[in-house]
DNA sequence: AGCTCTGTCTACCAATTGGTAGAGAGACGT
DNA sequence: ACGTCTCTCTACCAATTGGTAGACAGAGCT
Protein backbone atom coordinates (compact mmCIF):
# COMPACT_ATOMS: atom_id res chain seq x y z
CA UNK A 1 0.00 0.00 0.00
CA UNK A 2 1.49 3.50 -0.81
CA UNK A 3 1.09 5.87 2.02
CA UNK A 4 -2.15 7.49 1.29
CA UNK A 5 -2.58 11.09 2.79
CA UNK A 6 -4.66 11.44 6.27
CA UNK A 7 -7.27 13.47 3.74
CA UNK A 8 -7.58 10.30 1.80
CA UNK A 9 -8.43 7.78 4.48
CA UNK A 10 -10.78 9.94 5.53
CA UNK A 11 -12.32 10.85 2.80
CA UNK A 12 -12.22 6.57 2.27
CA UNK A 13 -13.59 5.97 5.57
CA UNK A 14 -16.36 8.92 5.12
CA UNK A 15 -17.71 7.22 1.92
CA UNK A 16 -18.13 3.52 3.73
CA UNK A 17 -19.69 5.03 6.48
CA UNK A 18 -22.06 7.83 5.01
CA UNK A 19 -23.24 5.71 2.04
CA UNK A 20 -24.24 2.32 4.09
CA UNK A 21 -25.72 4.30 7.05
CA UNK A 22 -26.37 7.70 6.18
CA UNK A 23 -24.95 11.05 6.36
CA UNK A 24 -27.01 11.66 9.61
CA UNK A 25 -26.33 8.51 11.32
CA UNK A 26 -22.57 9.07 11.37
CA UNK A 27 -20.48 11.05 13.14
CA UNK A 28 -17.46 12.88 13.10
CA UNK A 29 -16.06 11.31 15.94
CA UNK A 30 -16.98 7.71 14.76
CA UNK A 31 -14.82 8.75 11.32
CA UNK A 32 -12.14 9.66 13.11
CA UNK A 33 -11.84 6.42 14.90
CA UNK A 34 -12.48 4.40 11.86
CA UNK A 35 -9.22 6.83 10.27
CA UNK A 36 -7.18 6.46 13.50
CA UNK A 37 -7.61 9.90 14.45
CA UNK A 38 -9.10 12.44 16.85
CA UNK A 39 -12.55 14.32 15.36
CA UNK A 40 -10.42 17.54 15.20
CA UNK A 41 -7.85 16.27 12.65
CA UNK A 42 -10.99 15.71 10.35
CA UNK A 43 -11.99 19.16 11.25
CA UNK A 44 -8.91 20.41 10.42
CA UNK A 45 -8.93 18.99 6.76
CA UNK A 46 -12.91 19.31 6.45
CA UNK A 47 -13.68 22.96 7.86
CA UNK A 48 -17.24 21.43 8.61
CA UNK A 49 -19.52 18.28 8.18
CA UNK A 50 -20.68 19.48 5.51
CA UNK A 51 -16.95 20.23 3.76
CA UNK A 52 -16.72 16.30 4.35
CA UNK A 53 -19.54 15.35 2.98
CA UNK A 54 -19.53 17.91 -0.40
CA UNK A 55 -15.64 15.98 -0.39
CA UNK A 56 -17.13 12.52 -0.30
CA UNK A 57 -19.36 13.18 -3.09
CA UNK A 58 -16.80 14.65 -5.43
CA UNK A 59 -14.64 11.38 -5.06
CA UNK A 60 -17.71 9.16 -5.89
CA UNK A 61 -18.20 11.06 -9.17
CA UNK A 62 -14.80 11.22 -9.63
CA UNK A 63 -14.73 7.50 -9.51
CA UNK A 64 -17.66 6.92 -11.27
CA UNK A 65 -17.18 9.27 -14.20
CA UNK A 66 -13.66 7.22 -14.82
CA UNK A 67 -15.05 3.75 -14.42
CA UNK A 68 -17.97 3.81 -16.61
CA UNK A 69 -15.75 6.83 -19.23
CA UNK A 70 -13.50 3.27 -19.20
CA UNK A 71 -16.49 0.83 -19.90
CA UNK A 72 -17.95 3.02 -22.68
CA UNK A 73 -14.86 3.94 -24.78
CA UNK A 74 -13.96 -0.07 -24.61
CA UNK A 75 -17.20 -1.55 -25.53
CA UNK A 76 -18.39 -2.14 -29.12
CA UNK A 77 -20.82 -0.75 -31.16
CA UNK A 78 -24.04 -2.47 -30.12
CA UNK A 79 -26.20 -0.48 -27.74
CA UNK A 80 -27.26 -3.51 -26.14
CA UNK A 81 -23.47 -4.93 -25.90
CA UNK A 82 -22.67 -1.34 -24.67
CA UNK A 83 -25.07 -1.00 -21.65
CA UNK A 84 -23.68 -4.43 -21.38
CA UNK A 85 -20.36 -3.29 -20.61
CA UNK A 86 -20.87 -0.48 -18.46
CA UNK A 87 -23.46 -2.32 -16.00
CA UNK A 88 -20.99 -4.71 -16.07
CA UNK A 89 -18.37 -1.88 -15.08
CA UNK A 90 -19.96 -0.28 -12.50
CA UNK A 91 -21.57 -4.10 -10.79
CA UNK A 92 -18.44 -4.89 -9.53
CA UNK A 93 -17.21 -1.88 -7.54
CA UNK A 94 -20.98 -1.62 -6.66
CA UNK A 95 -21.22 -4.97 -5.38
CA UNK A 96 -17.49 -5.09 -3.50
CA UNK A 97 -18.84 -1.52 -2.07
CA UNK A 98 -22.40 -0.74 -1.65
CA UNK A 99 -21.40 2.57 -0.68
CA UNK A 100 -20.86 3.88 -3.30
CA UNK A 101 -24.36 3.57 -5.32
CA UNK A 102 -25.67 4.06 -1.61
CA UNK A 103 -24.01 7.39 -1.17
CA UNK A 104 -25.52 8.37 -4.47
CA UNK A 105 -29.09 7.60 -3.35
CA UNK A 106 -28.18 9.16 -0.01
CA UNK A 107 -27.92 12.77 -2.41
CA UNK A 108 -31.76 12.86 -2.44
CA UNK A 109 -32.16 13.29 1.07
CA UNK A 110 -29.30 15.70 1.46
CA UNK A 111 -29.74 19.73 0.80
CA UNK A 112 -30.69 20.55 -2.38
CA UNK A 113 -27.53 22.12 -2.86
CA UNK A 114 -25.17 19.19 -2.43
CA UNK A 115 -27.85 17.31 -4.80
CA UNK A 116 -27.11 19.93 -7.52
CA UNK A 117 -23.33 19.77 -6.99
CA UNK A 118 -23.23 16.52 -7.31
CA UNK A 119 -25.59 16.64 -10.67
CA UNK A 120 -23.40 19.26 -12.20
CA UNK A 121 -20.64 16.56 -11.90
CA UNK A 122 -22.03 14.08 -13.09
CA UNK A 123 -24.35 15.43 -15.27
CA UNK A 124 -21.80 15.05 -18.45
CA UNK A 125 -22.01 11.32 -17.76
CA UNK A 126 -25.60 11.66 -17.72
CA UNK A 127 -26.33 14.15 -21.13
CA UNK A 128 -24.42 11.47 -22.80
CA UNK A 129 -26.36 8.67 -21.80
CA UNK A 130 -29.58 10.56 -22.85
CA UNK A 131 -28.15 11.25 -26.04
CA UNK A 132 -26.73 8.05 -26.48
CA UNK A 133 -29.69 5.98 -25.66
CA UNK A 134 -31.88 8.92 -27.60
CA UNK A 135 -29.79 8.40 -30.97
CA UNK A 136 -30.15 4.65 -31.06
CA UNK A 137 -33.72 4.67 -30.75
CA UNK A 138 -34.19 6.95 -33.64
CA UNK A 139 -31.93 4.13 -35.44
CA UNK A 140 -34.88 1.68 -34.65
CA UNK A 141 -31.75 -0.52 -32.27
CA UNK A 142 -33.31 0.59 -28.76
CA UNK A 143 -36.90 0.45 -28.05
CA UNK A 144 -38.56 3.15 -28.52
CA UNK A 145 -39.72 5.61 -25.68
CA UNK A 146 -38.68 8.85 -23.39
CA UNK A 147 -34.93 8.20 -23.34
CA UNK A 148 -34.46 10.80 -20.47
CA UNK A 149 -36.72 8.47 -18.18
CA UNK A 150 -35.33 5.26 -19.55
CA UNK A 151 -32.00 6.17 -18.83
CA UNK A 152 -33.38 7.03 -15.36
CA UNK A 153 -35.32 3.25 -15.29
CA UNK A 154 -32.22 1.60 -15.78
CA UNK A 155 -30.14 3.77 -13.70
CA UNK A 156 -32.96 3.14 -10.44
CA UNK A 157 -32.77 -1.05 -11.79
CA UNK A 158 -29.04 -0.82 -10.97
CA UNK A 159 -28.79 0.97 -8.39
CA UNK A 160 -31.88 -0.16 -6.73
CA UNK A 161 -30.09 -3.75 -6.73
CA UNK A 162 -27.08 -3.30 -5.71
CA UNK A 163 -27.92 -1.34 -2.50
CA UNK A 164 -30.23 -3.24 -1.10
CA UNK A 165 -29.64 -6.33 0.11
CA UNK A 166 -32.23 -6.71 2.42
CA UNK A 167 -34.60 -6.65 -1.17
CA UNK A 168 -32.36 -10.01 -1.82
CA UNK A 169 -32.22 -12.03 1.12
CA UNK A 170 -35.95 -11.26 1.43
CA UNK A 171 -36.57 -13.77 -1.71
CA UNK A 172 -33.46 -15.73 -0.52
CA UNK A 173 -30.75 -14.71 -2.30
CA UNK A 174 -27.45 -15.43 -1.08
CA UNK A 175 -24.24 -13.45 -1.25
CA UNK A 176 -21.63 -15.48 -2.07
CA UNK A 177 -19.46 -16.00 -5.67
CA UNK A 178 -22.68 -18.14 -7.38
CA UNK A 179 -25.05 -16.03 -6.43
CA UNK A 180 -23.24 -12.44 -7.75
CA UNK A 181 -22.74 -14.45 -10.87
CA UNK A 182 -26.19 -15.69 -11.47
CA UNK A 183 -27.43 -11.93 -9.99
CA UNK A 184 -25.17 -10.05 -12.65
CA UNK A 185 -26.74 -12.62 -15.15
CA UNK A 186 -29.62 -11.68 -14.56
CA UNK A 187 -29.59 -8.19 -14.37
CA UNK A 188 -27.99 -8.23 -17.72
CA UNK A 189 -30.88 -9.93 -19.38
CA UNK A 190 -33.35 -8.20 -17.45
CA UNK A 191 -31.94 -5.06 -18.52
CA UNK A 192 -31.03 -6.22 -22.32
CA UNK A 193 -34.83 -7.19 -22.24
CA UNK A 194 -36.14 -3.81 -20.86
CA UNK A 195 -33.97 -2.10 -23.48
CA UNK A 196 -34.07 -4.11 -26.41
CA UNK A 197 -36.22 -2.99 -29.99
CA UNK A 198 -39.59 -4.21 -30.13
CA UNK A 199 -38.75 -6.15 -33.36
CA UNK A 200 -35.33 -7.27 -32.93
CA UNK A 201 -35.92 -10.40 -31.40
CA UNK A 202 -32.92 -11.58 -30.20
CA UNK A 203 -32.75 -15.01 -31.27
CA UNK A 204 -35.41 -17.10 -33.37
CA UNK A 205 -38.85 -15.65 -34.78
CA UNK A 206 -38.35 -12.45 -36.98
CA UNK B 1 -60.81 13.71 9.12
CA UNK B 2 -62.81 12.02 11.60
CA UNK B 3 -60.79 12.31 14.88
CA UNK B 4 -57.54 10.42 14.55
CA UNK B 5 -56.17 9.43 17.92
CA UNK B 6 -52.61 10.90 19.21
CA UNK B 7 -50.77 7.35 18.24
CA UNK B 8 -52.00 6.90 14.51
CA UNK B 9 -50.89 10.66 14.11
CA UNK B 10 -47.88 10.24 15.84
CA UNK B 11 -47.55 7.44 13.14
CA UNK B 12 -48.25 9.20 10.44
CA UNK B 13 -45.85 11.99 11.03
CA UNK B 14 -43.12 9.47 11.91
CA UNK B 15 -43.80 7.34 8.55
CA UNK B 16 -43.49 10.84 6.80
CA UNK B 17 -40.58 12.00 8.58
CA UNK B 18 -38.28 8.59 8.77
CA UNK B 19 -39.18 7.60 5.40
CA UNK B 20 -37.81 11.15 3.99
CA UNK B 21 -34.87 11.79 5.73
CA UNK B 22 -33.98 8.32 7.31
CA UNK B 23 -34.47 7.24 10.68
CA UNK B 24 -31.33 8.76 12.28
CA UNK B 25 -32.10 12.16 11.03
CA UNK B 26 -35.20 12.75 12.50
CA UNK B 27 -35.68 13.54 16.14
CA UNK B 28 -38.14 12.30 18.51
CA UNK B 29 -38.23 16.21 19.19
CA UNK B 30 -39.24 16.73 15.43
CA UNK B 31 -41.82 14.05 15.16
CA UNK B 32 -43.48 15.50 18.41
CA UNK B 33 -43.86 18.96 17.11
CA UNK B 34 -45.22 18.18 13.53
CA UNK B 35 -47.78 16.21 15.55
CA UNK B 36 -48.35 19.36 17.99
CA UNK B 37 -47.10 17.21 20.83
CA UNK B 38 -44.13 17.59 23.63
CA UNK B 39 -41.61 14.59 23.18
CA UNK B 40 -42.99 12.94 25.91
CA UNK B 41 -46.47 12.18 24.87
CA UNK B 42 -44.19 10.39 21.93
CA UNK B 43 -43.25 8.52 24.17
CA UNK B 44 -45.95 7.64 25.99
CA UNK B 45 -47.33 5.73 22.90
CA UNK B 46 -44.14 4.11 21.98
CA UNK B 47 -41.80 2.87 24.58
CA UNK B 48 -38.55 4.10 22.98
CA UNK B 49 -37.50 5.01 19.45
CA UNK B 50 -36.87 1.82 18.21
CA UNK B 51 -40.31 0.99 18.99
CA UNK B 52 -41.73 3.94 16.99
CA UNK B 53 -40.08 2.65 14.81
CA UNK B 54 -40.71 -0.86 15.10
CA UNK B 55 -44.71 0.51 14.99
CA UNK B 56 -43.83 2.33 11.52
CA UNK B 57 -42.77 -0.49 9.79
CA UNK B 58 -45.66 -2.75 10.83
CA UNK B 59 -48.08 0.40 9.48
CA UNK B 60 -46.14 0.66 6.07
CA UNK B 61 -46.56 -3.25 5.74
CA UNK B 62 -49.84 -3.58 6.64
CA UNK B 63 -50.29 -0.72 4.12
CA UNK B 64 -48.47 -2.24 1.18
CA UNK B 65 -50.05 -5.50 1.38
CA UNK B 66 -53.46 -3.98 1.39
CA UNK B 67 -52.89 -2.18 -1.56
CA UNK B 68 -50.97 -4.91 -3.59
CA UNK B 69 -53.77 -7.47 -2.31
CA UNK B 70 -56.81 -5.71 -3.33
CA UNK B 71 -55.05 -5.07 -7.01
CA UNK B 72 -54.19 -8.85 -7.50
CA UNK B 73 -57.14 -9.74 -6.65
CA UNK B 74 -58.77 -7.47 -9.23
CA UNK B 75 -56.37 -8.42 -12.08
CA UNK B 76 -56.60 -10.20 -15.39
CA UNK B 77 -55.45 -13.14 -15.94
CA UNK B 78 -52.37 -12.28 -18.29
CA UNK B 79 -49.41 -11.66 -16.23
CA UNK B 80 -47.62 -8.95 -17.85
CA UNK B 81 -51.41 -6.98 -17.47
CA UNK B 82 -51.33 -8.15 -13.73
CA UNK B 83 -48.10 -6.69 -13.10
CA UNK B 84 -49.45 -4.10 -14.85
CA UNK B 85 -51.96 -3.65 -12.24
CA UNK B 86 -49.80 -3.64 -9.36
CA UNK B 87 -47.49 -1.57 -10.48
CA UNK B 88 -50.19 1.14 -11.14
CA UNK B 89 -51.77 0.44 -7.34
CA UNK B 90 -48.52 0.88 -5.88
CA UNK B 91 -47.20 4.01 -8.38
CA UNK B 92 -49.81 6.47 -6.99
CA UNK B 93 -49.43 5.83 -3.66
CA UNK B 94 -45.83 5.63 -3.67
CA UNK B 95 -45.45 8.82 -5.43
CA UNK B 96 -47.96 10.83 -3.35
CA UNK B 97 -46.12 9.76 -0.31
CA UNK B 98 -42.38 9.13 -1.54
CA UNK B 99 -41.78 7.86 2.15
CA UNK B 100 -43.98 5.10 2.20
CA UNK B 101 -41.62 3.02 0.09
CA UNK B 102 -38.50 5.31 1.35
CA UNK B 103 -39.05 4.09 4.61
CA UNK B 104 -39.07 0.34 3.33
CA UNK B 105 -35.40 0.81 1.74
CA UNK B 106 -34.29 2.52 4.40
CA UNK B 107 -34.65 -1.12 6.22
CA UNK B 108 -31.68 -1.84 4.51
CA UNK B 109 -29.76 0.35 7.13
CA UNK B 110 -31.29 -0.68 10.19
CA UNK B 111 -30.55 -3.53 12.24
CA UNK B 112 -30.55 -6.81 10.88
CA UNK B 113 -33.41 -7.57 13.83
CA UNK B 114 -35.82 -4.72 12.44
CA UNK B 115 -35.07 -5.66 8.73
CA UNK B 116 -36.40 -9.41 9.83
CA UNK B 117 -39.16 -8.02 11.61
CA UNK B 118 -40.61 -6.52 8.28
CA UNK B 119 -39.45 -9.09 6.31
CA UNK B 120 -41.88 -11.66 8.10
CA UNK B 121 -44.48 -9.05 7.39
CA UNK B 122 -44.46 -9.12 3.92
CA UNK B 123 -42.84 -12.34 2.91
CA UNK B 124 -46.30 -13.81 2.47
CA UNK B 125 -46.66 -11.06 -0.41
CA UNK B 126 -43.03 -11.84 -1.83
CA UNK B 127 -43.11 -15.31 -1.57
CA UNK B 128 -46.88 -15.35 -3.65
CA UNK B 129 -44.95 -12.95 -6.28
CA UNK B 130 -41.69 -15.30 -6.76
CA UNK B 131 -43.94 -18.04 -6.87
CA UNK B 132 -46.40 -16.81 -9.42
CA UNK B 133 -43.62 -15.41 -11.12
CA UNK B 134 -41.80 -19.34 -11.60
CA UNK B 135 -45.50 -20.54 -12.79
CA UNK B 136 -45.91 -18.27 -15.14
CA UNK B 137 -42.26 -18.42 -16.84
CA UNK B 138 -43.01 -22.12 -16.44
CA UNK B 139 -46.15 -21.62 -19.00
CA UNK B 140 -44.03 -19.81 -21.65
CA UNK B 141 -46.06 -16.08 -20.70
CA UNK B 142 -43.25 -15.04 -19.11
CA UNK B 143 -39.59 -14.63 -20.01
CA UNK B 144 -37.43 -17.10 -18.55
CA UNK B 145 -35.06 -16.63 -15.81
CA UNK B 146 -34.64 -17.15 -11.54
CA UNK B 147 -38.22 -15.70 -10.44
CA UNK B 148 -36.89 -14.50 -7.19
CA UNK B 149 -34.15 -12.00 -8.58
CA UNK B 150 -36.05 -10.75 -11.41
CA UNK B 151 -38.78 -10.09 -8.22
CA UNK B 152 -36.17 -8.27 -6.74
CA UNK B 153 -34.97 -6.73 -9.87
CA UNK B 154 -38.47 -5.61 -10.41
CA UNK B 155 -39.15 -4.37 -6.89
CA UNK B 156 -35.53 -2.04 -7.09
CA UNK B 157 -36.96 -0.60 -10.44
CA UNK B 158 -40.06 0.16 -8.93
CA UNK B 159 -38.86 1.65 -6.08
CA UNK B 160 -36.05 3.03 -7.19
CA UNK B 161 -37.52 5.15 -9.18
CA UNK B 162 -40.23 5.86 -7.02
CA UNK B 163 -37.64 7.09 -3.76
CA UNK B 164 -34.86 8.89 -6.61
CA UNK B 165 -36.44 12.32 -7.21
CA UNK B 166 -32.79 13.91 -7.82
CA UNK B 167 -32.40 11.09 -10.57
CA UNK B 168 -35.39 12.18 -12.29
CA UNK B 169 -34.66 15.75 -11.81
CA UNK B 170 -30.50 14.71 -12.93
CA UNK B 171 -32.27 14.08 -16.37
CA UNK B 172 -34.96 16.96 -16.27
CA UNK B 173 -37.98 15.39 -15.47
CA UNK B 174 -40.49 17.62 -14.28
CA UNK B 175 -42.98 16.21 -11.23
CA UNK B 176 -45.80 17.68 -12.31
CA UNK B 177 -48.91 16.17 -14.02
CA UNK B 178 -48.04 15.14 -17.43
CA UNK B 179 -44.22 14.14 -16.44
CA UNK B 180 -46.27 11.86 -13.99
CA UNK B 181 -48.14 10.09 -16.47
CA UNK B 182 -45.20 9.85 -18.88
CA UNK B 183 -43.46 8.65 -16.00
CA UNK B 184 -45.70 5.55 -15.05
CA UNK B 185 -46.51 4.85 -18.42
CA UNK B 186 -42.77 4.22 -19.78
CA UNK B 187 -42.42 2.45 -16.11
CA UNK B 188 -44.91 0.15 -17.15
CA UNK B 189 -43.61 -0.22 -20.79
CA UNK B 190 -40.05 -1.18 -19.20
CA UNK B 191 -41.21 -3.42 -17.30
CA UNK B 192 -43.31 -5.30 -19.67
CA UNK B 193 -40.46 -5.59 -22.12
CA UNK B 194 -38.02 -6.72 -19.57
CA UNK B 195 -40.33 -9.37 -18.04
CA UNK B 196 -42.16 -10.15 -21.37
CA UNK B 197 -41.48 -14.05 -22.93
CA UNK B 198 -38.98 -14.17 -25.66
CA UNK B 199 -40.91 -15.44 -28.34
CA UNK B 200 -44.22 -13.59 -27.54
CA UNK B 201 -44.35 -10.84 -30.22
CA UNK B 202 -45.48 -7.48 -28.97
CA UNK B 203 -49.42 -7.28 -28.96
CA UNK B 204 -50.52 -4.18 -28.22
CA UNK B 205 -54.15 -4.45 -28.43
CA UNK B 206 -54.72 -1.17 -26.06
C1' DA C 1 -67.73 13.05 47.60
C1' DG C 2 -63.38 10.06 46.70
C1' DC C 3 -60.43 6.97 43.74
C1' DT C 4 -58.33 5.10 39.83
C1' DC C 5 -56.96 5.17 35.10
C1' DT C 6 -55.58 7.61 31.01
C1' DG C 7 -53.16 10.93 28.61
C1' DT C 8 -50.34 14.99 28.42
C1' DC C 9 -47.48 17.85 30.49
C1' DT C 10 -42.93 20.24 33.01
C1' DA C 11 -38.52 19.42 34.81
C1' DC C 12 -34.47 17.04 34.47
C1' DC C 13 -30.47 14.05 33.02
C1' DA C 14 -26.25 11.93 30.99
C1' DA C 15 -24.37 11.25 26.61
C1' DT C 16 -23.33 12.77 22.14
C1' DT C 17 -23.34 16.17 18.53
C1' DG C 18 -20.65 19.59 15.41
C1' DG C 19 -17.50 23.07 16.22
C1' DT C 20 -13.84 26.64 18.51
C1' DA C 21 -9.34 27.87 20.70
C1' DG C 22 -5.14 27.06 21.03
C1' DA C 23 -0.98 24.13 22.51
C1' DG C 24 2.80 21.33 20.88
C1' DA C 25 5.67 18.61 17.85
C1' DG C 26 8.23 18.09 13.85
C1' DA C 27 10.20 19.57 9.24
C1' DC C 28 12.48 23.16 6.71
C1' DG C 29 14.63 27.02 4.98
C1' DT C 30 17.45 31.17 6.93
C1' DA D 1 19.67 28.91 16.63
C1' DC D 2 15.47 30.90 14.78
C1' DG D 3 11.07 31.61 12.97
C1' DT D 4 7.55 29.62 10.12
C1' DC D 5 4.59 26.32 8.30
C1' DT D 6 2.11 21.88 8.56
C1' DC D 7 -0.24 18.71 11.07
C1' DT D 8 -2.30 16.52 15.08
C1' DC D 9 -3.41 16.94 19.43
C1' DT D 10 -6.01 18.28 24.39
C1' DA D 11 -9.45 21.03 26.40
C1' DC D 12 -13.71 23.05 26.03
C1' DC D 13 -18.50 24.50 24.62
C1' DA D 14 -23.48 25.12 23.59
C1' DA D 15 -27.04 22.59 21.58
C1' DT D 16 -29.40 18.43 20.87
C1' DT D 17 -30.12 13.59 21.62
C1' DG D 18 -33.08 9.62 23.70
C1' DG D 19 -34.92 8.76 28.02
C1' DT D 20 -36.61 9.05 33.34
C1' DA D 21 -39.50 10.89 37.18
C1' DG D 22 -43.27 12.59 38.44
C1' DA D 23 -46.96 16.40 38.58
C1' DC D 24 -51.57 17.47 36.96
C1' DA D 25 -56.05 17.48 34.72
C1' DG D 26 -60.01 15.11 33.24
C1' DA D 27 -63.28 11.09 32.74
C1' DG D 28 -65.61 7.40 34.70
C1' DC D 29 -66.75 4.37 38.42
C1' DT D 30 -68.00 3.46 43.50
Amino acid sequence: MPERTTRERILDSALDLFGARGVDAVSLDEIARTVGVRKQTVLYWFASKDDLVDGVLESVAAQLVVVIDAAVRAAPDDPLDRIDAVVRAVFRPAVRRPALLGLVREVSRLGPEQAERLRVRISPLVDRAVGYLGDEMDRGRLRQGDPKIIAALAYATVTGIATEPEALRAVGWSADAVGLRRLRDELRAFLRAALAADDAVPREAG
